[in-house]
DNA sequence: CTGTTAGCGCTTTCAA
DNA sequence: TTGAAAGCGCTAACAG
């Protein structure tokens, strides 16, 4: 029987082995779940009451590098303060805690390098599946490079041209979805505040709205800015430029996020310009209180808890050797107080 | 020199090592940054040139289990849907992230048992240190039997009668400043909208409240329920049960949190009770929107993202083998439309 | 400056 | 049913 001091004071293996007068290996057994009808009841009940006295606690980094997984999931976000990500952390890790699998969350402040930073972190870590909600177009090959190295997921910004799995939305038909209700209530001059370009949900947005508006001769005054963040910040200053443009302002804004969308409102405000009185403004995400504010917005639901759930569904399979098919959720429209027929 | 197979596809040390011709402890300090001096030039340019090469990356969980540290910090948190949380989580990022330390995120959905649990897997998983910022006034003991294995820090809701670090801030100056607030406004007669006493925020904040009410000659409506949540949803039910109650109408409502608040004015719009006309109503935490609902909700602003960056910072004291002073950072009033003078 | 050696705590064949 | 032995990938004390 091996004999071991414990440096660390920590309980081991060994100490309960030596105290149930059995070899390590046998305590082994005995505590695994899948092994436990290996060692004779009476053997098993004295050490699990033993490991049990001595305050024994499994060291799962030690079991993680024979094993050669961790139960960890590593989480990429771009920005924890947007609290449109939360849903989707929430439901990702209810979902893998079934397979007891914890998250391990880093935000990229959607910089690129940060990005690399992170990944390569991740990878060393050894988590055992990552799931990315934080990709840009720009940094497809460095994911994929990663994707090649453990099961990753896409989630929530979608990634063109690539053969990771991803749980993204119809961006599309959401954009289409605020066009068609502007056209609806009779709106004919509508405009968009879009969202960064390299961020994959903004300019499909875009396409959605843009395609239904020509299709339905509705007309769309084309910004030549877009938002560098989908920010209230950003939102506010595309509001501002569109009111010192000078141009015949637009009935209809669409706003490619929320928080853009809360920003265009103060500006709009602040100009005395009444929303949905002379302007009707729509928004994206549908976050936790915009049903609130004043006027209540109307806006694009985005699925987030769902998504988060599907991310870790799809993380289950592939991680049990599948291929989950890429998951595609869909949008819907909540019609509140900030859009109004012409 | 060691010759080892890859059984499993990654590259090791002792690959690098091999290839450069190398012992794999040579390579190890040549990669270890507070070592790599020990290692003649050429041969540490070689090194890292063939790690480089060989596309490695160091095994953090070996690297753990041989050095007794997972640079991972368990963060515990009630409920993850609750935008009050996400700023806490965001500074604390932000601040063990210079530290090297990622956070690890668990959610006790505010169950004893569950938060049991997950203090055992945190424990097994060696985090090397925790925040906790879901205590109940029920889980003492446990809390302080997982602080003597490891550093720990109580952050945001407080926990009586305990040794832990902590930090926390000043709930009963927070119940003050509303009281206050009222009183100013000549409100005669108030009420609270009580969170669950079990939660240390809010016994205090309601503790600050009637102080100031007694001393200031202000009656206060005591109901005699409390939200058994601090969420919208009881919120609603406390002001639904005020309402029906039949009393005269307090002309003040403090609400525990901005979640009940929010739940309030809504029954409070439903039943026809103009605020801040006939009803002022505020509530705490300043989440992210509240600025911006109808109406404006004046509130007593939580300074969680300081929060969370001071957890940060005691974690780091407690990590190199100080002993933090408590925290304790003070709310301010914000004063919005919700609001009014009698 | 570099090699040798001995584990960190656990799981997992292989024997007995 | 249990014990023995090897080793996951890395670090660190000790030689040389």
């Amino acid at each position: 029987m091996a004999t071991r001091r414990r440096p660390n004071g920590s309980v081991t293996l060994f100490d309960v082995a030596l105290e149930a007068g059995v070899h390590p290996s046998t305590v082994s057994r005995a505590l695994d779940p899948r092994q436990r009808n290996r060692v004779k009841e009476p053997t098993r009940l004295r050490i699990v009451d033993t490991a049990h006295r001595l305050g024994y606690r499994p060291h799962l980094v030690a079991r993680g590098l024979q094993s050669g997984r961790t139960a960890t999931v590593g989480v990429i976000v771009a920005d924890l303060g947007n609290s449109f990500i939360t849903p989707i952390i929430h439901g990702l890790t209810n979902s893998i805690e079934t397979l007891g699998l914890v998250p391990m969350i880093a935000e990229t402040e959607d910089d690129h390098d940060r990005l690399a930073v992170i990944l390569e972190h991740m990878v060393s870590r050894r988590v055992d599946a990552l799931v990315v909600a934080a990709a840009r177009s720009g940094d497809r090959e460095i994911l994929e490079s990663v994707g090649r190295l453990l099961p990753t997921v896409i989630a929530a910004r979608p990634l063109a041209g690539t053969t990771l799995s991803q749980v993204t939305h119809d961006d599309v038909l959401g954009g289409r979805l605020a066009a068609e209700h502007f056209h609806r209530l009779g709106h004919r001059l509508v405009v968009q505040l879009r969202g960064p370009d390299d961020v994959g949900n903004f300019p499909l947005r875009g396409t959605g709205f843009s395609d239904y508006c020509r299709r339905a001769k509705v007309d769309e005054l084309e910004l030549p800015q877009r938002g560098r963040a989908p920010s209230e910040e950003e939102g506010a200053r595309l509001a501002d430029f569109l009111l010192s443009a000078g141009r015949p302002l637009p009935t209809g804004v669409f706003a490619h996020n929320d928080l853009m969308a809360v920003g265009a409102l103060s500006v709009f405000r602040d100009a005395g310009i009444n929303v949905p009185g002379t302007l009707s403004l729509a928004g994206y995400n549908d976050l936790p209180m915009v049903g609130l504010i004043d006027p209540p917005l109307t806006t694009v639901r985005y699925p987030s808890m769902e998504l988060g759930r599907a991310a870790g569904e799809m993380l289950s399979q592939l991680l049990s050797g599948g291929s989950p098919a890429d998951r595609f959720l869909k949008p819907t429209l909540v019609v509140r107080a900030s859009t109004r027929a012409l």
